[in-house]
DNA sequence: CACTCATTCCTTTTT
DNA sequence: GGAATGAGTG
């Protein structure tokens, strides 16, 4: 133990002198045990508030102390601004200098992109291209629509979505589209399947991957290669995970293989098993949906063998009172072990509940509530409006808060980091770019071709699309061989203007790649141009996207068009630039997995220095990047706003003053537990989240009436909040109403038997107050006699069953029609 | 071929 | 209430 004096001494630039702490100063016994604790398998298991952060950063500071070089500790999150906040914490106590070079803090997914472009080639993955592009969700949609249609069924009865989600869960657990086939019996999985295999040989055609491939290929590769797996393993001896409760089969896949058996060579008396530290809390557990394993974190003794557990219960953020109705909400869940939570803070002030009208009510109380928070002396002092956030359990209840916010002028931010690259505009951009990194991106190539209109239409496409599988040719090979040759030579009949127009697309790529590739004749030694935009360096990544964005027509089509969007775009569009420009500003090569080389495993050390990474390389970096951002990345609490956040962009975050909203049933807990009662206990860890996030204030709303889609609902007051120890909340109903039951939980939300029956469910009256609420819920079947809003009465025919069950109904006045349940605002009458 | 307007279909949560 | 198609027109 030596670490004091060599971490004060070897930084020149810690930035506050004062502030560089001893490792160990103010932890607790707990904490400062899982910082010193550096060989061998650990599981720290940390409760909300715990001084989670604080552990993980003083430990891989502690480890570098020791004199294990930091180019050896691999730390894995889930979000960049996990990661970020984790490596700046690591260099604020360390500095940035010598010391904490090749330290790797990064996500999963960021690790894996990297790994799989530095080792596929070597690895040999089926079809994967070292130019591969990460396809975003909505790219992912575009592949499987594609697949769908190619395969002769039709959407309708394949929802893209759902198939997606089926393929996303198999491919969570690891399996391929041949081992899903395998596994697949009845006629509805055996589809799937092929529609798998159909997905990925679209998706691999146009050199993508998607989201959960960066995994599944990754863990592939470590698990066949076994000269990845060594240079991997050599590289990172520790190894260190947080959130561990999130990560599915597929992660816990790469941890394992990352962390190998042994920890080091053989016979140097290391016998404790590999060192890998993992940190999480099995009831902050809110991933389940997207393959979340808690087995990973439950079982992770038997797994490694010999690990040791720390439990940190104890909580430094919030008060009391918060804490009591925390635990004794999460002590509902029964599939759970228990583990203490308590606090050294202050009581604290009651927990607000507020009943209110309607959303647009709610949303008020809020606003009213954090006006009244701004003058609380109490705990924390008078916040500031960074001090405070919302949450809610879906992203369409932010709408009505931010308008209220916008209209009263309170600032606010909503935290959607990755709003931005969905915008039109700047999907279009990132679509060019896309196709220079990788011409094979039939997906972006097709969204840009004729965006803006450059005379390549619909009809062009569609024979161009016919022409190019039956000659073994890409769409862009099709597109090329139609340009240069005349679309005859390759049995295309096209228009002289369309193949003029398509001629000169294709020039403008090639002048765009010119500038991408190394060497080329506007290469990165060129002298630079101070052209009107000024500055830059010729070759640079800023500078291609600005010529992109110009030379593609986009920024003359938002010029030409003179609506307030349209302005907002072009500002859009340079703002773009500028991300390009910091982003290539900040590039590190050093900092990049995939420079590390497997028979020296040395840092890379000085080998970087200068600019000597060309434009292409950093653009697939760049696009990478852009593609794998989350929500809860754009969170900055430099800006003096209020933030609005789902519950799930949460967590990890902290607040003075929190507000959560629509605390009803089907909402929170969400609709989907009526059908898979499992998830209720998810939903609670949900609720769980966001309580803990509240330091020292926290509101709990929700609402009487609320609409969806334009149709107001009556709402039932979340189970959760019945939950909630009296004695700690101060509740109080501004509904307006007051009837009984309200206060209550539901107990009428049991699952409804949904056998051969179809539910109408919600019943959306008009806003009248009849007893026919009671129709909600009721089975409708042949025979039945109903009521439509426009149609009149009818006579039930038929009824299909399952998700968007549908009814046949024979109107009096207009004859038969076919209705969706869940939309027409069938009332019974005669159950028949 | 491009643009506008009507119709349809949804809404968990996200790397 | 709104995005994403589709039909119809200039």
């Amino acid at each position: 133990m030596h670490t004091e004096v060599e971490l004060q001494d070897s930084h020149a630039h810690a930035p506050e002198p004062a502030d560089a702490p001893s490792i160990f100063d103010g932890l607790t016994e707990p904490q400062a045990r899982a910082v010193r604790h550096t060989e061998g398998p650990l599981l720290v298991l940390a409760g909300p508030g715990s001084g989670k952060t604080r552990v993980i950063s003083r430990r891989i500071a502690h480890l570098v102390g020791c004199g294990i070089p930091a180019w050896q500790v691999l730390a894995l999150t889930f979000t960049n601004k996990a990661a970020a906040e984790m490596r700046e914490r690591v260099l604020r106590l360390l500095g940035d200098g010598a010391a904490t070079r090749g330290l790797t803090v990064t996500t999963f997914h960021a690790l894996c992109a990297r790994l799989l472009r530095r080792w596929g080639d070597v690895a040999q993955l089926p079809g994967l291209k070292p130019d591969f592009a990460i396809f975003d969700s909505a790219d992912q949609m575009v592949v499987m629509k594609k697949a769908i249609e190619g395969l002769s069924l039709a959407t309708s009865n394949w929802p893209p979505r759902s198939v997606l989600s089926r393929i996303s869960a198999a491919k969570n657990e690891l399996l391929d589209a041949a081992a899903f086939a395998a596994q697949a019996h009845d006629f509805a999985n055996k589809t799937v399947a092929k529609i798998f295999t159909a997905y990925e040989r679209g998706l691999r055609a146009a050199g993508g991957v998607d989201f959960d491939d960066l995994l599944v290929l990754t863990a592939r590769m470590l698990r066949e290669n076994a000269q990845v797996r060594q240079a991997c393993q050599e590289r990172w001896q520790y190894l260190l995970i947080d959130e561990y409760q999130d990560t599915n089969r597929a992660q816990f896949a790469i941890a394992s293989l990352l962390a190998g058996t042994g920890g080091g060579v053989a016979g140097e008396g290391r016998t404790q098993g590999p060192n890998i530290c993992v940190v999480g809390d099995p009831d902050q557990s809110i991933y389940g949906w997207r393959g979340a394993d808690l087995s990973n974190i439950l079982d992770f003794e038997k797994a490694f063998p010999g690990a040791s557990v720390i439990a940190l219960g104890e909580n430094f953020r919030s008060t009391q009172r918060i804490i009591g109705a925390a635990d004794a909400m999460i002590r509902k869940n029964t599939q759970r072990k228990h583990k203490a939570l308590f606090t050294a803070n202050p009581v604290g002030e009651k927990i607000d509940v507020i009943h209110c009208r309607d959303e647009h009510h709610e949303a008020a109380v809020v606003l009213d509530w954090f006006r009244a928070r701004r003058e609380d002396e109490g705990g924390g002092g008078k916040p500031a409006w960074k001090d405070m956030a919302v949450f809610y359990r879906t992203n369409a209840l932010s709408r009505v808060v931010e308008d209220a916010f916008r209209s009263a002028g309170v600032p606010y931010v909503v935290a959607r980091g990755t709003a931005f690259y969905q915008r039109e505009e700047i999907k279009n951009a990132l679509g060019y770019l896309r196709i220079v990194a990788n011409p094979d991106d039939d997906v972006s190539l097709e969204r840009v071709i004729n965006t803006p209109a450059r005379g390549i239409g619909d009809t062009s496409l569609e024979k161009i699309r016919a022409a190019a599988p039956g000659r073994g040719l890409t769409f862009i090979g099709a597109l090329l061989a139609v340009g240069t040759g005349g679309g005859a030579s390759v049995g295309v009949d096209l228009t002289a203007r369309a193949q003029n127009a398509i001629n000169k697309f294709m020039a403008t790529l090639d002048g765009w790649r010119d500038v991408a590739k190394p060497g080329a004749f506007m290469g990165a030694d060129a002298a630079p141009t101070p052209g009107a935009g000024g500055g830059y360096v010729v070759g640079s990544l800023a500078e291609l996207v600005e010529r992109v964005i110009r030379e593609s027509g986009l920024e003359a089509m938002y010029k030409a068009g003179r609506t307030e969007s349209d302005e907002e775009r072009l500002l859009n569009l340079s703002e773009l630039v500028t991300s390009a420009r910091e982003f290539e500003e900040t590039y590190d090569p050093d900092a990049d997995p995939i420079l590390s080389d497997p028979r020296t495993p040395q840092p890379p050390a000085s080998v970087n220095e200068g600019r000597s990474h060309d434009v292409l390389t950093m653009l697939h970096a760049y696009l990478e990047r852009v593609t794998l951002v989350a929500d809860a990345d754009s969170i900055d609490p430099a800006q003096g706003a209020v933030t609005l956040m789902t519950l799930h962009a949460a967590k990890g975050l902290e607040f003075g003053c929190v507000a959560m909203v629509g605390l009803e049933e089907r909402i929170l807990p969400h609709a989907r537990v009526a059908e898979m009662p499992e998830q209720l206990e998810e939903e609670r860890r949900l609720c769980f989240v966001g309580i803990t996030r509240a330091m020292h204030r926290l509101l709990l709303t929700n609402a009487k009436y609320r609409s969806f889609r334009g149709v107001p609902e009556r709402q039932i007051s979340s189970r959760f909040l019945g939950e909630l120890p009296p004695d700690l909340v101060s509740a109080s109903d501004q509904s307006g109403y007051d009837e009984p039951g309200w206060d209550r939980p539901s107990i009428d939300f049991a699952p409804i038997a949904r056998q051969a029956g179809v539910t109408a469910r919600g019943s959306n009256w008009s806003s009248s107050d009849k007893p026919r609420a009671r129709a909600g819920g009721r089975v409708i079947a042949p025979g039945a006699t109903v009521r439509h809003p426009q149609f009149g009465i009818g006579r039930v025919e038929g009824v299909t069953g399952g998700n968007g069950a549908r009814a046949q109904i024979r109107f009096r006045d207009v004859g038969v029609k076919t209705l969706v349940l869940e939309y027409a605002r069938l009332e019974l009458i005669d159950e028949g």
